[in-house]
DNA sequence: GTACTATATTTGATATATCAATTATATTTA
DNA sequence: TAAATATAATTGATATATCAAATATAGTAC
């Protein structure tokens, strides 16, 4: 059977292009922050935001699974951007609490993660943006559907 | 600052999108054959096509750098996938043989893949794809240029 | 309340990601 | 041709990905 390359496909370009991405935000940060990830600095911002976040909650919104987010956690208390500590109420789980190394980031982190989504949107209608998000949301349907 | 939370950007529906792409394929594989991952399928995909590429360019069409695809190709040579040899004419490099066992792989890949590009395409446009590698290469450009 | 089931997290094993340093060979330059 | 530079691949260290199994606690049904 002949196949077209994958390195012609659709799916090629969207790896492609998320992972040329990825390399230009890690890039950017690096240089302000050190010893930062970026899905390092995606968690501080979503328990920020939501700070009685269960471990497994933030593992689907950052698209890892359980077992990576507690050694990413545990990486990160390590070098002291997160402390864990009981939860009263269910003591299944932690309370995930920032510090103050944490909140540094917090200052610096999103000012240069917005610069990042700005220069990589340049030149890409509003209605593009639509456009691309429609188009890749039916495909994640068809996968997780199927 | 005040961000949009990472998960309502375009860049979260770019990586969900080929994650979940990525379950559906690696599921439906490992249905059919035991002990194949998706990349590893690529690089057998690649190397029926290009048998003189050198362990550089195939990283190159996967995505993965040097040291990830030395490790690959070790473990692909310790699955009886693949086989190594002397390069006679530039010895810094290796030729890569596809055993017999690649060669069945090969024979059982392409249809598995074929029908998870088609699957994840369905009711998207032969336009929308186009419209989606249009905008998907500029925001490309937009990393690798900036 | 005990047994059953579900949930949150961890751990082990193995593979892959990433960076920097190293090795071996080729190529270029002076 | 010797020295400098470039290239292909590997290795080491650390982090992350993934699956399955294990722990610990909660919730439910009887």
């Amino acid at each position: 059977m002949k196949l077209v390359l994958p390195s012609k496909t659709i799916f090629h370009a969207i790896e492609s292009t998320i992972k040329e991405y990825r390399k230009f935000a890690q890039k950017n940060i690096s240089e302000a922050i050190e010893d930062m990830t970026i899905d390092q600095g995606l968690v501080l911002i979503f328990l920020d935001e939501y700070p009685d976040m269960t471990q497994k909650e933030i593992a689907e919104l950052v698209f890892k699974d359980n077992a990576s987010m507690t050694r990413m956690i545990n990486t990160m208390v390590k070098k002291k951007y997160l402390k864990r500590s009981m939860h009263t109420e269910d003591r299944r789980r932690f309370n995930i609490e920032i510090t103050p190394k944490g909140k540094e980031v917090l200052k610096i982190l999103p000012p240069i993660i917005q610069n990042n989504r700005n220069s990589s949107l340049q030149g890409i209608s509003k209605n593009e943006q639509k456009q691309l998000e429609t188009i890749l949301k039916k495909i994640r349907a068809n996968c997780t559907n199927n």
